[in-house]
RNA sequence: GGGCGUUUAGCUCAGCUGGUUCAGAGCAUCUGCCUUACAAGCAGAGGGUCGGCGGUUCGAAUCCGUCAACGCCCACCA
């Protein structure tokens, strides 16, 4: 059979994916085993992959992989968020490309865009992880905005309505005026903004006198309902009891007094815009303040702003700066440099404004999920972001969970007026059970003709994500149902940490309130993919590849190796294309040990009687090696250390499998190998391709079956591999001696320059040859014969593997032979100068572990022992 | 301003509750090899006072204090 020395892997993949979904691999039904359950972080419905995306989902298939290799029955939930805020700005720019505008068609004909744009760019990015290799369950895609979900959704709130947790509220809240939307605290971003400080004069009533505020926004002064001072200050002492006039407009606004203003900051005279700033707004409401609204929603100045009506708030302050220094009411600006907050979906400052907002109350909601992830029912990996977690969650507000935006949930409340003249609300789950609620709870109106208006608003699109875990087991509308019961709570939770309380905190806050216990028992947080200079990957820098390019070019196990080797739990990873290279690079080497197997002459094989010495060696040492492996391996995905499991395969196959089994056994060219070797070769080769698969599906798939005929996928077959047992250390260590040994063979070999191929003999002189597999070091170290002898022959270069000293005859410099035998016994001096202070010292002896001591003797034996050799073998040079 | 974290070889990192010759791994670099599985390979080698200073201890990369640099989160003095 001819095969390439280069694996390809485009066929390979497409073929095995083709195979996996055909025959339903990936689908998973309750049944009595027991379950592995993850959910995607739904991606945006209309994204794209990138390449955090592709660290994230190689990890949840590394897990749902494993898991199902383990035979528990693996369920991976995959779907889509209806982003609403996101998807909402692209649909409002693609019909603003034809020249349609939000405001100039109505809600549902803007709707019929948004479904559209949906349907057309939706799930491209799902089809991309099936390039990766994710064994999602497809069958069970969901989307937030789909009927169950959406049920869900409407549900839910209602119920909190009904619990009065939610409730609607008039807040200072993040307005972003380009998105004509609220914002939550999490949505805004605080950036550095050069700017200038104002210093304003405002007449004090009465007086030909001015007291100036500095102030970054002179725009708001028509917004100005008090001037506030610190009591204490004595510099604005004279300011107590009087009023100021605002300059401009001329109202006259008093002088409160509050410790809050920093007497050291500007002129130690605040302006308070209760309607505009935060921290004005908290002093408006202590001291009982008016609240003047001066914006429009889109950031345009209102009727409040006199002859600025209309005017952006950024084209205002440039402005007002010119008309308060021409007034002569511009004492003088400074630079400054302060932080403003931005949006962080349309990135324009936003605007602290006052509004009508629907709320959800967060502290009965908050403890259970603080104090189960305090106790680990919830464990975090890795541990730090404890501390992030907690402190939000100690510190939280209440969740503004509406929105003015049209694509999402929309909030199930209806509005409508009383005989009276008064306004209520009623929520219900749909209009008509809103107008059966409503004449039921208000009989005088069910002889008029009750009109419902619906709320504007949608929610929050994380108020559709918090409930994932559960919705999408329909577990909301049908609490009981078999799967939720089956599959919930779910395993693992792969996310990244920039999302712990838009989505991980309130996940684990519905779960509690709406299963009673935990939606995960893991959350493995991953770190932010940069480039390799550091740099956070974005479409902007441009310096993020793109994922499917990459596994065009080094295959998706070469991608996935590449992202997994750089990326420690938590961890922001550099991510570096040469990686990729080296998970090309493995496939290959994978590929061509498979060639080497397979072309073994397998119908002339050896009958096992004459079964090589050599083999049995290598067989014994390496089925107790992966023994030893598999238990490590086991151990580092229960901390959550993928990225070292993968490293450890790596070297097991690479180094140990093939750069040291393979080469023992493998016969001369041409030559049978016996029959017995090859049997447990392969199995051994399976076994490595079972350890490998979660890592590098396709490769692994395909080499499974072209390495014997076999019926079933790899993927659920169970390891075969025998435990470890009390003898394996043994026979590991013994090996690991063995390595040195030919090591230092091929080490003199290269010194020298004596090839390969030249046969030497081999000298040892050692107390007790237990140790040495001679039948090894025979053929790996080309060596003809092996002498044992009581003294280092003549003529000979020699080293040293723990006390033994081998010895090769060859053309030797004894100057220089000497003086490396010097350096040496210099070196062990020392050491043991060490040692011997340590066993000198009576309080270390005394207080230290036994053990320790122990070793510590053994060492100081060893050192001596090695010593002695050396000065007998400069002896003998110097005869 | 408050909190958290990081700092170990050229790069990316491991080193768990101090003690296995503990200073490691992979990649990169250098040297020699196209040795019939693989040059996307094989065989070797070099490279670090573990960020600085101080302390605890018989013993510190590891524990404590402090300083420095970097990163993240929270708050947001107009």
């Amino acid at each position: 059979m001819e095969l390439s020395t280069k694996y390809s892997p485009s066929e390979i993949e497409a073929k095995w994916y083709r195979y996996w979904i055909e025959n339903k691999l990936f689908h998973s039904e309750p049944d009595d085993r027991e379950p592995y359950t993850i959910v995607i972080p739904p991606p945006n419905v209309t994204g794209v992959l990138h390449m955090g995306h592709m660290l994230n989902n190689t990890i949840q298939d590394v897990l749902v992989r494993r898991a199902r290799m383990k035979g528990k029955n693996a369920c991976w939930i995959p779907g889509t968020d209806h982003a609403s805020i996101a998807t909402e700005a692209k649909v409002v720019n693609k019909l603003a490309e034809e020249g349609i505008k939000k405001t100039d068609i109505t809600r549902d004909e803007f709707l019929s865009h948004a479904w559209e744009w949906t349907h057309r760019h939706g799930g491209i990015i799902l089809e991309q992880l099936k390039k990766l290799g994710c064994s999602c369950d497809w069958n069970r895609t969901a989307f937030t905005m789909d009927k169950i979900r959406s049920e869900s959704v409407i549900k839910v709130f209602c119920d909190l309505y009904s619990k009065s947790m939610i409730y609607r509220g008039v807040r200072m809240i993040n307005w972003d005026p380009k998105a004509l939307t609220a914002l939550s605290d999490e949505e805004v971003n605080y950036k550095e903004q050069q700017g200038k400080l104002f210093f304003l004069k405002y007449q004090i009533a009465g007086q030909n006198n001015f007291a100036t505020v500095a102030t970054t926004r002179p725009e708001t002064i028509f917004g100005d309902t008090a001037m506030c001072i610190n009591p204490n200050n004595p510099k604005t002492d004279h300011l107590k009891g009087k009023h100021v006039i605002v300059p401009i407009v001329g109202r006259e606004i008093p002088v409160i007094e509050d410790e809050y203003v920093d007497i050291e900051f500007g002129t130690g005279c605040l302006k308070v815009t209760p309607a505009h700033d935060i921290n004005d707004y908290m002093l408006g409401e202590k001291y009982s303040l008016p609240s003047i609204d001066i914006f429009n929603d889109n950031g345009t100045l209102n009727s409040n702003g006199a002859m600025y009506e209309g005017m952006d708030r950024f084209d205002c302050r440039k402005k007002i700066e010119t008309d308060l220094t021409n007034a002569g009411l511009m004492e003088k600006t400074e630079p400054y440099t302060n932080k403003v907050g931005f949006s962080e979906r349309t990135d324009v400052p936003v605007e602290p404004k006052l509004s009508t907002q629907w709320f959800l109350k967060m502290n009965s909601l908050a403890s259970p999920a603080l104090e189960n992830v305090e106790n680990n029912i919830i464990k975090f990996y890795p541990e730090k972001f404890k501390n992030t977690y907690r402190h939000w969650l100690v510190n939280i507000k209440d969740w503004c969970i509406s929105r003015q935006l049209w694509w999402g949930h929309r909030i199930p409340a209806w509005y409508f007026t009383l005989p009276s003249g008064e306004n209520k609300i009623t929520v219900a789950e749909n209009e008509e059970e809103a107008r059966k609620k409503t004449l039921d709870q208000y009989p005088e109106l069910k002889n008029t003709t009750l009109e419902l208006r619906q709320d504007e608003d949608c929610l929050d699109t994380w108020f559709s994500s918090w409930l994932w875990p559960i919705s999408v087991f329909d577990g909301i509308n049908k609490p009981d149902n078999k799967e939720i019961k089956y599959y919930y709570p779910t395993n693992d939770l792969v996310t990244g940490p920039d999302i712990i309380f838009f989505w991980v905190a309130r996940m684990i806050m519905a779960g509690y309130e709406y299963r009673g216990i935990e939606p995960f028992k893991n959350v493995y947080f991953t770190g932010i993919v940069r480039d390799k200079t550091g740099r956070k990957m974005s479409k902007q820098l441009g310096n993020s590849p793109d994922p499917v390019e990459l596994i065009n070019r080094y295959g998706a196990d070469g991608v996935r190796m590449g992202m997994l080797l750089s990326a420690p739990a938590g961890n922001d990873i550099h991510f570096d294309e040469a990686l990729c290279e080296q998970g090309r690079n493995f496939c290959n080497k994978i590929w061509n040990a498979f060639r080497l197997i397979k072309n073994w002459d397998t119908d002339n094989m050896k009958p096992e009687d004459i079964k090589p010495e050599e083999n049995l060696i290598a067989e014994n040492w390496f089925q107790n090696l992966i023994a030893g492996k598999a238990v490590e391996i086991d151990e580092l995905f229960a901390k959550y250390r993928l990225s070292e499991a993968l490293t450890l395969i790596y070297k097991l196959f690479w180094d140990d499998f093939c750069a040291w089994y393979l080469e023992i056994i493998k016969p001369e060219y041409g030559k049978p190998v016996n029959r017995q070797t090859y049997a447990k070769t392969l199995f051994f080769f399976e076994e490595l391709l079972k350890l490998l698969h979660p890592f590098m599906p396709f490769i692994t798939e395909e080499l499974y079956h072209a390495i014997s005929d076999k019926e079933e996928s790899i993927m659920f077959v169970p390891s075969k591999i025998e435990e470890k047992t009390e003898n394996s250390d043994n026979a590991v260590n013994q090996f690991e001696n063995t390595k040195e040994i030919i090591a230092g063979i091929r080490n003199i070999r290269r010194q020298k320059n004596i090839t390969p191929k030249e046969i030497l003999p081999l000298y040892i002189k050692t107390k007790n040859n237990a140790g040495i597999l001679a039948p090894i070091i025979t053929k790996l170290g080309n060596i003809s014969e092996i002498k044992y002898t009581d003294a280092t022959p003549d003529g000979t270069v020699s080293y040293l593997v723990g006390t033994a000293e081998y010895s090769i005859p060859v053309e030797i410099n004894k100057e220089e032979e000497i003086n490396k035998a010097k350096k040496e016994i210099e070196r062990l001096e020392a050491f043991l100068k060490t040692i011997n202070a340590k066993l000198g010292n009576e309080r270390f002896v005394a207080s230290a572990n036994p053990l320790v001591v122990e070793t510590e003797r053994k060492k100081q034996a060893d050192a001596q022992s090695k010593i002695s050799s050396l000065k007998e073998e400069i002896n003998i040079f110097n005869k």
